[in-house]
DNA sequence: GGTTGACTCGTACGGTGTACGATGCGAGTG
DNA sequence: CACTCGCATCGTACACCGTACGAGTCAACC
């Protein structure tokens, strides 16, 4: 009976020579699947991930792939956190701008979530991936040497996160119901009788998305930082 | 050929006198049948809710649905609004805690949600339906009211409403992961090791989570009331 | 009686995730 | 060399999914 690997965690076992010279397909490999299946998240969406179409793009039989992967969900985990990967400075030193590092450390955040506007629909049903954990440890970190209370460290920590998320969840989503633009004409049609605060502000119209995400973490920070005594450094006028 | 009812907005047209005195299943209703997804949602997750299924629920053939609803999509567009109806006052008089009923109303908004942890999963995906954009409405009035200013009003708006998404999605995840003990709490083992500050703060672990929302709800709520030039009224101390 | 329209549903089709067992293959051992 | 064994691949099959299609029922109206 064969094994099946399980854990995931043993690296795939490397052949000693690779023998044929110029293989078409290169050999089935954890790393190989979870690419192909991003990118055909990204070409296709949630739901044109297919075990058989990531089968089909790796050039193997769509059975093949259970011998790296448990099951679909795992692919999914296994995409998402890939995309949340951070490449950049662990800085654990105190920074002279603590401000502008979060600021940067989030937009970064948001940028990489909207380039694989598919992470923002997993990301609430997925557990926390290695990356994701990074982020947060960075995170947690910088707000930690930038003098945050230990008694406000998790709010803090919590509530940057959690207006990421959202924020990106959102954008996102208007991006998708931008395609079907003849429903949402239609739609704002009935807006201005029903919610005039929202049609006067034209809330859902013309936004400028990475202006209201700034200013609304500014809003944040700033409280964040009244609220642990210090003052809003660098907050710019 | 069969019309089939589309667009949704017309009533199902009564029968003048409902003949059989006691019929055992009720007929087929757009309100029963997102009334019944909610409760197959509410009992099975995402998942759990199939046409067939849901057909089964009412005592009907899972096609006869489909003269009630487009597809399966509808179904989750009106299960989700249908969560997320707001009963309680319309106030468009100014408040004098305009703070309090937006935390107020937050809070309440939260709460919908999380007693129907899927729906958190469901937003990001799905288009914002009336009851939705009534909630948006009364925030976007009470924050008017209380005075932001028109430039700030739209950033207020949206910072707001993503606080309370992120939060919501990100509590309700952590509710699903709790349910596999086992798997977080050999995921836990490994954290000091790679994230010691996040082991350190035990931001994963025994998190007050009411309190934590309320807490960075704070925070935002006083960089708001800063940008916009007023105090920060009724802020407990 | 005949027609029409609202509503229900049985059947069928193409697709899905994946359990199971057969197969191939390279390396190690005798 | 023959043999075994573990890794890796894959064909087949099954239960289930969303839903297209068209036939059926039944009340209301001409």
């Amino acid at each position: 009976m064969a094994a099946k690997r399980s854990g995931a965690q043993s690296k795939r076992s490397q052949r000693k020579n690779v023998k044929l010279p110029s293989v078409q397909e290169p050999p089935l490999s954890l790393e190989r699947i979870v690419a192909t299946a991003v990118e055909l998240l990204d070409a296709q969406g949630i739901d044109g991930l297919t075990m058989r179409r990531l089968a089909d793009r790796l050039g193997a039989g769509a059975m093949s792939l259970y011998w790296h992967v448990d099951n679909k969900e795992t692919v999914f985990d296994l995409a998402l956190d890939s995309v949340l990967e951070y490449r950049g400075p662990q800085q654990t030193g105190e920074s002279q701008d603590w401000r502008a590092d979060v600021v940067h450390m989030l937009e970064g955040w948001r940028a990489s979530m909207l380039r694989h506007p598919w992470s923002a629909s997993l990301l609430p049903r997925r557990a926390l991936g290695p990356n994701i954990l990074s982020r947060l440890e960075l995170l947690s970190r910088t707000l930690s040497g930038a003098g945050v209370a230990d008694a406000d460290l998790n709010a803090a920590i919590w509530s940057l996160w959690n207006y990421v998320i959202g924020a990106t969840i959102t954008r996102a989503n208007f991006d998708r119901s931008d395609d079907d633009m003849t429903a949402a004409q239609q739609r704002l049609a009935g807006l201005s009788e029903h919610y005039p605060t929202i049609e006067r502000s034209r809330l859902l119209l013309d936004n400028d998305w990475d202006g209201t995400f700034r200013k609304g973490l500014d809003f944040l920070l700033d409280g964040l930082a009244l609220g642990t005594g210090r003052d809003a450094a660098g907050r710019n006028p």
